[in-house]
Formats: C-alpha cells, structure tokens, sequence
DNA sequence: GTGAAAGCGCTAACAT
DNA sequence: ATGTTAGCGCTTTCAC
C-alpha cells in the first residue's frame, strides 16, 4: 500500500499539493496536476481512510440497523436505501441488530466508534435505551428512525401512514356494501400494531359502523395466528376481514379455504405489506403496498438533508401506500 | 468524544498505561489499574478505530459482497455470516454489487482502503478483472470466494455441490423407475449453470440411461422460462423434469397445471435451491437444499481458518445438500 | 510498573 | 502555486 507521500516523491512534489489535488484544488498548474496524477495511477494509490477519519472526522458513510436478521420484507427497501446512497456518493453499512434487537446498543456505539455520518434506525419494538441514546448522539450524527411511533424525542422520523391505509381499506370494503368487517390484529407490543389498528376504528366509524368487539382478534404475526384468527371470527359471519399483515391474512386465508369459504364469493379479505407471497396465494391476496424501494429513497434523502441542516427542527414524514385489489376482493 | 489523554489526566496516568490497559496488558498495579478502568467508566471512553486502525491495521471487520441488490435465496445466508462473524468478534460489512456485479470493483477497492480483515465474495457471473484483483489482494487480505468455479485461480473457495446434487435427483428418479428424464437448465453464460447440467449427465449415465438432446431445453432464469421449457418439452413425453433452479421448475409447474397436466400424476418435478415458494405451490415443490444458513457459517469459519494461517495451501469446499421430497414427486 | 518519544498517513493553517 | 509544520488519537519501542 503506498502512502501520499510516495505519490508526492514520485511526482516530485511535496505532499501537501497531493492532498491538495486529492480535494480537488484549482489552484494547481496543469503539469503539476498531471504529474500527480500519473503518479497517483502508477502507484495505484488509494488514500488511507483512517489517516482521513482522523483528520476529517467525516467518513462518507451511513449505517442502517434493521430488526431481525434480514426480514424479506426489506429487501426492496435496502436496495432503495443503497441506491439512493449510492448516488449520493456515500457508502452503506447494513447491520442488522438480531431478533429482539439485542444487539441494537452494541451496533449503535459500534457505528458512533466509527463515525458514520448518518444512521438510519428501524425497530418496530419501541426500546426506550436506544432511542435515547439517539436522541444524545443527534447532536453530532445525523440520525432518522424509521416505523417508530415517536413519543416526544427530538429525531427525524419517517414512517408509512399504517392508520390512514388500513382506514382506507376499510371505507373500501365498506363503500363495497359490506357491514360487518372484521380485523385482525397483531399482538398489542408494537406501535405499529396499534396504530393500524386505530385505522380500522376511523375506518369503521367514518363509515358510520358501529364497531363489535367480537369482530376483532388478536393474534401473533404468523399464519398459523391468522388462521387461527380466522377460525375464531368465522363464528361471527364477517363479510370481510381485514388483517394487520399479509402474513396473517394468508394465514386466514388458508384457514378458509380448507374450510369450504369461499374469498372473495363468501367473504372478502384485505392484507397489508405487499409482500412477494401475495401473489403467490389462490386466490391472489388484495393488500395495502408501501413501495418499499421508494421509502428506502426517501429516508436517505431525509437523512441527507438533515445532515446538510443540522439545526432544523425535526420533522416527521408519513408516507402513503396504495390499495392493490386481487382477487381476494 | 472523549480521547485517551482525557482518561490518562483524569486517572493521572500517562496515555502509555491506559493503552496497555487496554491491551490487556498484565503489568499494571490494581490500583492503578482501578483508576484507569473508572476513568474510562465516567467518561464513557471508546477508542477511536481510526487511530486504532491507522497502528494496528486489523479492524476486525469483515466485508461480504454480494451481487444483485438482495436476491432473497441470500437472506438466510447473510444471518448465518453474521452470526458466526459476531460469535467471533468480527463486525460484517454488507455490499451489494448491484446487477451484473457493476459495483464489484468499486466496492471492493474500498473494502481495501478500509482494511477489511477477511472478504467474502460471492458472484455467479464470473468476472475476470474482480478475480484477479482478489488474487492480488489476497495476499493482504483473507479472501474466500463463493459459488464460483474457479479455473486455476490461488484463492480459497467455497460452494455446494451442484453437479453431484443434480446427479442424485436423477438417480433418484431413474432409481423411481423414469427413463425419459428431461432437464431445464439455465443459459450458459454461468458456471452454476453448466455445473448443476454435467451433474443430469452424470446421473443419466449412472443410471444407464442414453442421453437424448430433446429432452433439454435452456431458459432463463424467470418463471416465464421454466414455462417455455415445460411447453417445450411436453411433446418429448418425459417422465420427470429436473430444473437447475426453483423458479424454473415454479414456471413449469405452473404450465403443466394449466394445461391439464397432473404433477406427479402423469410426471415428475424437481427443483433446485429450496426458496421460501416451494411450500407455496400446489402440489408443493420436491427439490435440493442447501441449507443457507449453514454455509453462511462454513464460509465464515473458512474465512477466519485463512487468516490463521494465510501461507497455508488454497482449499476447495464442497458443500453437501439434501433432497427434499414433497409433493411433485 | 510506568512514562517519554516517535510515528502511522493524512489535512489544514500558515508561510513563501 | 507550492512547501513547511503541526497535530488528529493511538500503539510501540525503549528507558527508567
């Protein structure tokens, strides 16, 4: 590995002018900067990031930590984050924090060790450690926390309008003629959950519904708890059945199906997420889509501003999905 | 952010001691070394990298690169590499290559500059210039390629056995008592492709069964694909299809359901990959696994077992897998 | 058992 | 337009 000052002794200047080429200096004569360069190629010379770091402090990177090892339903969205990054010129350091996100603390100081200059943090479970450390580090490192229900800190935050979708769906089914629309929720610890959830109560009352208790069922987000949900409300008659995640509602799905229900002839069923499954299922699952790759986009891009404008006040994006009728309904 | 000075001051030590401290160095008084220890305790110390890395040139880190923006089969790979990267100290670095590995030799330089400890390079397509640049590093760098076949290259490698676990499905099927075997493979640009196809010749000829070039057909890797293959092939009356890949057999099945084809009824299928589709299928998918995960693990052991003794002889991996026999055979 | 001093590769302030 | 100099925070001889 050769160092500055072996491209300067080649080029027959001193390494000041290297580094002053390196940042792109104008005040430079043509041959000069041409010895440089030749020297720069034939030595295959690539600046030491760690002298930069140090000197700098800024190191062109971001770092994204993710929930539970490499959900699919990320996948769309890293790419957008990577891209979006990419052409922004800065590097990406995916971390992904382990089930429970136990090893969110660890990552974060790891990433603060290394002087990442942005962070993008998702966790659908509200860790109230993490959040505030953050909130301490905010001051120096541009940070935007994604799919968290904020109570109060002082961050950027970009987050999908699960409320307003899932009402959406709901006045859909609703203008559709049907009464008794059933839901199914995920399991009460996450945001997320209660959030969409609340969608489902505006949806119903915007409708002018009156809401059943017994038309509504908890469950935890696989489809063996759809499915289980699905058996439980079958009782109840739904017209329609809207699920928290797709996950769930193919669960319920199954569960149907297996039981003689016809979907969408004897009940109609609307998800959430898009994930690549829908489409896989019979008949296809109608759902609520995100487009992930964009919201992975637009968190960089909100990132990157809040690292241009380090004072401003923080400010929250809600980003909208689209209902994507199949066959389910 | 606090420097090792400041906790040299405040435990009135020099910045000598405090770093041998950290070292884990023994010889140190406990009562200094109490000293040192609350020092770093209150000021929340944590030594810069940069300067670390800028001494030490190790960073504990390691770098996967991985072609295509998050190909789903690599998501239970990726967790087993962390896993196993973390269990043993290492912080992994994520890249993705974008299509067609455009990035590789962008991101690898910068793995370089960042002095990785150890590089995981995965790509199907055989890329000359990224090959050779990785042997040149590696003498530097501890370098593990995956999947690829290497032709002569100094570099360790690790991959699953493609030819040998195509060659038990069709002795499988042969052994089931089908003679007219067909196979779908992938276009012959990759050398997964013509690796997973000499194994279908393998079998053929193990089991005594002539070749009959009618019975290939080449697609590409899509669902459309394996579609045309399976129309293709119907009018040669085979008794099974091999497909190199889940996708392919996917688009197959697909074609043979909607023509009035019964699987396995009237023919037999067998993918390649065992992806999260094949359960999804109806009938669902018998196919070859690899259990990702698991080599995620043996790559990383492979990668660190380099670093270790990096003088040791280049070594090639095969990597076994099963046949998982569900409902298409 | 502890410290002083040199230097890793780079950038930036200050000459010239 | 180019060079000199002084560190960034750390580890590592080498003294004491």
């Amino acid at each position: 590995m050769s160092t500055i000052y072996d491209v300067a002794r080649l080029a027959g200047v001193s390494k000041t002018t290297v580094s002053k080429i390196l940042g792109g200096s104008k005040n430079v004569r043509a041959s000069t900067l041409e010895r440089v360069n030749a020297a720069i190629e034939e030595l295959d010379y690539v600046p030491s990031c760690f002298a930069q770091g140090m000197r700098k402090g800024a190191t062109n990177t971001l770092a994204v930590l993710l929930p539970e090892q490499y959900n699919y339903g990320y996948m769309e969205l890293l790419a957008g984050v990577e891209d979006y990054a990419d052409r922004s010129g800065y590097m990406t350091f995916v971390c992904s924090t382990g089930r429970d996100g136990r090893y969110e603390e660890k990552y974060l100081k790891e990433m603060v060790r290394r002087k990442v200059d942005g962070i993008l943090y998702f966790a659908y479970r509200r860790n109230e450690k993490s959040l505030a450390y953050l909130e301490h580090i905010s001051t120096n490192i541009a940070v935007v926390v994604m799919d968290n229900v904020l109570r109060g800190e002082r961050l950027d935050c970009v987050r999908v309008d699960g409320s307003g979708l899932t009402k959406q769906a709901v006045r859909y089914l609703a203008d559709k003629g049907c009464r008794r629309i059933a839901y199914i929720r995920g399991l009460g610890t996450y945001d997320v959950t209660t959030e969409r959830y609340q969608g489902y109560l505006d949806g119903l009352e915007e409708s002018g519904i009156p809401f059943d208790a017994g038309l509504v069922q908890e469950a935890e987000f696989t489809m063996e708890g759809g499915a289980g949900a699905a058996r439980a409300l079958w009782s109840q008659k739904p017209e329609a059945v809207v699920a928290a995640t797709d996950m769930l509602a193919l669960g319920a799905l199954n569960w149907l199906e297996e039981n003689g229900v016809r979907v969408p002839g004897d009940v109609n069923l609307i998800g959430f997420d898009n994930i690549p499954l829908c489409v896989w299922s019979r008949p296809r699952l109608s759902t609520i889509s995100q487009n992930q790759r964009q919201v992975g986009e637009i968190a960089v891009k909100h990132l990157l501003a809040r690292m241009d404008e380090p004072d401003q006040e923080p400010s929250r994006l809600l980003l909208g999905g689209e209902l994507i009728l199949r066959e389910t309904t």
